[in-house]
DNA sequence: GCTATCAGTATCTATTGGATACCTTTGACT
DNA sequence: AGTCAAAGGTATCCAATAGATACTGATAGC
């Protein structure tokens, strides 16, 4: 659904759906939304649950999930003032591709972790014992 | 599997999988991850493919995802060089997780859109049609 | 009065992302 | 011999973003 209105490709830098994966795939917007898969959360709760997070950020997360449909916000008229976070419908049809990527990440984290430190030791090893000629490239350096 | 050695846990902000989440959350390197799940992609081609990345940030995403053992490159001894990205297997592992949320997003694209236009019409109204005194926090303000 | 509560802003700085130019080697072309 | 192109990056500089920290505002309770 890009300008030509062809089907949605995320390849696609000019359609949007490009842009909604990039916002899902946002630094603190999937984990806000794990968190409001409980039930309705107010801020600061939010904020101690998906720590750590400075308001700021966390205020700017919100208002882009509030824009684009998957969480509403309401305000209660109260002194000390309350505001409930809350999925939508599309909001919570979220949680479950989300919930396969959470179990993925914390299932391989042993692999990965032993990943990098073989990694690290390689670029270490690279650098302290081979001659200066061996570059990354394969090919003799000039 | 944090520091204590509790189990794996995004929330928590000192657990690896966190960390990790946040890398498969990478705005480039899930792109990258599924434009090489058709097969190995030369440097330039993966530039075109998952356009408009520049080069410099392209070479930052794929170190990165490398250092995770999510792919592997092959540098060919050839002038031009060559050098070929592939997934091995467990950013394989990745693809089924990452489609559903390609498709989440693919299929989600006009209610979103909708959701924005809908929004920025209520925030436009807000600013121009209302009284001054109604704020977001539906309190007075001072 | 003074303090605490809650949901944010405001301000400043550090980090990251992006645009652009450039480098390297060698074969093909002129 | 000189020049250009190709591929896979770096180097450099500037803009956008994220983060740390301090602060605002109304009111209830002490």
């Amino acid at each position: 659904m890009n300008t030509q209105d062809l089907p949605a490709n995320i390849l696609d830098p000019n359609c949007p759906s490009r842009v909604i994966f990039q916002r899902i795939g946002d630094k603190w917007a999937s984990l806000v939304i794990q968190v409001l898969g409980e039930g309705p959360v107010r801020f600061s709760e939010l904020r101690k649950m998906v720590s750590v997070v400075t308001p700021k950020v966390l205020t700017q997360t919100l208002r882009a999930l509030e824009r684009d449909g998957l969480i509403t916000r309401t305000v209660h008229a109260q002194v000390p003032p309350r505001v409930d976070y809350e999925l939508t419908a599309m909001g919570e049809s979220l949680l479950q591709p989300l919930s396969l990527l959470r179990e993925w990440a914390e299932s391989h984290v042993p692999t990965i972790l032993e990943a990098r430190d073989a990694y690290d030791d390689a670029q270490d090893e690279a650098l302290l014992g081979s001659p200066s000629w061996a570059g990354r490239t394969g090919l003799p350096r000039g």
